[in-house]
DNA sequence: TTTAGTGTACTATTATATTAATACACTACA
DNA sequence: TGTAGTGTATTAATATAATAGTACACTAAA
């Protein structure tokens, strides 16, 4: 997999699960893949995913079960919901007006590119 | 200054230059500061500082007169602006959107948060 | 000519990121 | 009871990021 070398991998794999608990492919109380599969999977060394499995942990985002492996927790939706869209409002959005003004794009553009959007996804 | 502790200084240090490009805050063969004033001003060793002018000379943003200082090179502005426009389409933009899908948000709401950014700037 | 301010080029040190290779206790299952 | 698959811990090596300090050639101006 390639990565933006802008950002360290591992935060970049913490994000990528993040996303995966969002999109609900990781549901509640499920089991995630292994710290091996998931580094194969994103072609990594294990010790990198476990950075990021580290992370979550830490949020409570995901849990452990010794000798099986790392879980969903029952917050996990919302915990990951609530802060991205703290983030979102707070960093991302102020950021994106800024540069729609700084590079002459109008909301009406931005409102017909999102249409294109919704089409082909 | 607080950088960001997701991404190298050097490279937040590149993007608030082009934005003051962008900004026409430093306009077409204006001198811009120095290496060790603007390091002092962002509170950085000289030699990360170094390392995002010689991004922008790169990319042809400045240019270095011997012993005097670093210029806003002619075409800099349009060399910025179509740079950042590429990345707004196709980085900024597609994950913009994304996340307007994943978070709940409708482009109504952020049509009003857009509004409100406009007059509080 | 002297001086202060340029960019540039070093060396050195510290911290972090990433990969690599093991090793070990725990758990489920044949 | 083995055995394979868990997370976890450790040591090592390499690369990059950031800071620190020093030195030097060039330029403008006193």
């Amino acid at each position: 997999m390639k990565f933006s070398e802008s950002q360290a991998i591992y935060l970049q794999i913490a994000k990528i699960m993040e996303e995966k608990i969002l999109r609900k492919e990781w549901k509640a109380e499920e089991r995630i893949p292994s710290v091996r599969d998931l580094a194969v999977a994103m072609e990594v060394n294990p010790n990198t995913a476990v950075r990021a499995f580290e992370i979550l942990q830490q949020k409570e985002i995901i849990y452990n079960k010794r000798g099986i492996g790392y879980f969903v927790s029952e917050n996990a939706y919302s915990i990951v919901k609530k802060e991205w869209k703290k983030n979102f409002k707070e960093q991302e959005l102020p950021e994106f007006f800024k540069n729609i003004v700084l590079l002459d794009f109008s909301m009406e553009e931005i409102d017909i590119l999102y249409k294109q959007f919704n089409v082909n996804k």
